[in-house]
DNA sequence: TGCATAATTCAATAATCCTTGTAATATTTG
DNA sequence: CAAATATTACAAGGATTATTGAATTATGCA
């Protein structure tokens, strides 16, 4: 993970209907959805949820599988996990007590625990 | 953590300087560092450091305080847990095992593993 | 007070991204 | 094969954001 690919996946997530996508696609988990369903979600027209699902798939938070004349949509977990950890690589020099665990809290919301 | 603060945030860190201040200040811990070696560090020219500070700022992301002739900038450690809860809330419905707990792997990182 | 240092503000140009509609492609079904 | 559905590709405009240099504010020190 560089620091150009981390801004091209923060800049796919810095737009109100990826991002409404983006956090979509985390819930329904590795299964995804097809791109009328997501366009359907967010509010989307057809011609922008293509446009949008394009950004996050070339920037590697999302993939594409075509299923029958659906194209399913999932998180590329991978990708996600890579700038998540981009973001807090070394924290606090390696005493992360000195930021209060910020990772740690983070973490609990993956169990469902919605804050 | 509204959506809309989530964009401003994202947007904020999508920059290649202010990422590199951002992940300079997440390794420095509470403390943070003046305005001039920030800049120093990440190549930016006095203008554009105060611009992108200001930006961070304004996000939630980062926080000023002066000291003596110096500007001290430090990671709001608060702030940067919304966003990574919010990106990851509720993810696979709550059944983490689905995408190989990503934030659990994720999380390693704040203890200063580099991998 | 006067000078040096730290950092910011302002204004103008340049670059990038979002949005919308129309046309085109791929796939299933009759 | 033809029609219908799902989705993508293309093009043009309008809006937002980045960059630069010069001028400005704030602080510390002799």
């Amino acid at each position: 993970m560089n620091s150009k690919d981390a801004v091209t996946r923060l800049a796919a997530l810095a737009h109100d209907q990826r991002l409404a996508i983006f956090r979509l696609l985390v819930r329904e988990g590795p299964n995804g959805l097809p791109a009328g369903d997501i366009a359907g979600a967010v509010g989307a027209t057809p011609t922008g949820a293509s446009f949008h699902l394009k950004e996050l798939d070339r920037a590697g938070l999302i993939h594409a599988t075509r299923v029958g004349r659906y194209i399913r949509y999932a998180v590329h977990f991978e990708g996600m996990r890579q700038l998540l950890s981009f973001l807090t690589e070394d924290c606090c020099q390696g005493n992360p007590e000195l930021c209060g665990s910020t990772i740690k809290k983070a973490r609990k919301l993956c169990k469902g625990e919605t804050k």
